[in-house]
DNA sequence: CCGAGTTGCTTGACGATCTCAAGCATCCAT
DNA sequence: ATGGATGCTTGAGATCGTCAAGCAACTCGG
């Protein structure tokens, strides 16, 4: 009954239904992460730091300008969330590094997002492994100027 | 070789690649919107005004407080892209409707999407009809919370 | 009809996000 | 060693987002 719908989508019906489901992502993104006090895009940058990352890269990562990571990256400071180091090879470079207590709030949040997870676990495996094929001949045309 | 994968993916995985195409859509529509000088938010709420909607309306669509919308189309109107008119119903409400500009202004917004669109171009008919079915059937689940 | 409670919108205060221009320190190449 | 990039921060200014308070208008029971 499902799978073989006669009608293929149009492209605007498909692309609206990729929006919604990025903004529903998004929103239970950030209500996981204001119940630990932090704001989304405070939450988006700390789940960048699996390692020391400069701030200029972290820009880039965030696609924003870099003297507005400098207030995220305070901010987070404050709490303990995070360190800036000074790199060794660069002395104008200063990496951030999640804390321990950075690592573990983020990986909370992820835990956290249960709207997202129950959506996930409508599907079985090999519905999985499909949208994931298709998702993944996706994203080189969406890298294109991301 | 690429659609045949043995290996399903990681529910993270998955979870991560949603993500990333997500942000990039984002990234894309952003980029698009501030080259007709509005802020994505603006160009959100623009792309809601199908009809007349009342400022109440606006807010749970945007999920954000009802006083966050009185500024948004504040400046949407300066711009003379909407337009706040008395419900004949309820004296209370103000509906607000896109004027002609602001239609048009949208609808190139929603053109000029070109990562999307080319993203988009890489599956064909059947794929997208797929694709489709799967994200439709993920819906209901990312709407529990949103 | 009429007062109590609810609802819709706006205002004001305040914090976070974002960009741009400027500035300082450091690197790099000539 | 000097000139030009590069990395980060600061400050000004706009937008976004929340909360609390206020006013107008609707609703409902008596």
């Amino acid at each position: 009954m499902t799978g073989t719908h006669p009608q293929p989508p149009t492209k605007a019906q498909l692309l609206e239904l990729v929006a919604a489901l990025g903004t529903a992502q998004w929103q239970d993104f950030a209500a996981a992460a204001a119940r630990h006090g932090l704001t989304s895009v405070q939450a988006k940058l700390l789940a960048q730091l699996k390692g020391p990352v400069p701030m200029r890269g972290l820009a880039t990562l965030l696609v924003c300008d870099a003297s507005n990571v400098t207030g995220i990256v305070d901010r987070l400071e404050a709490r303990g969330l995070v360190r800036r180091e000074p790199d060794p090879a660069d002395r104008r470079v200063k990496n951030v590094v999640a804390t321990e207590e950075g690592h573990a709030t983020i990986r909370r949040v992820r835990a956290e997002m249960q709207a997202t997870h129950s959506a996930l676990d409508a599907l079985d495996e090999e519905e999985r492994t499909v949208l994931y094929g298709l998702l993944e001949r996706l994203r080189p045309g969406m890298e294109r100027r991301a």
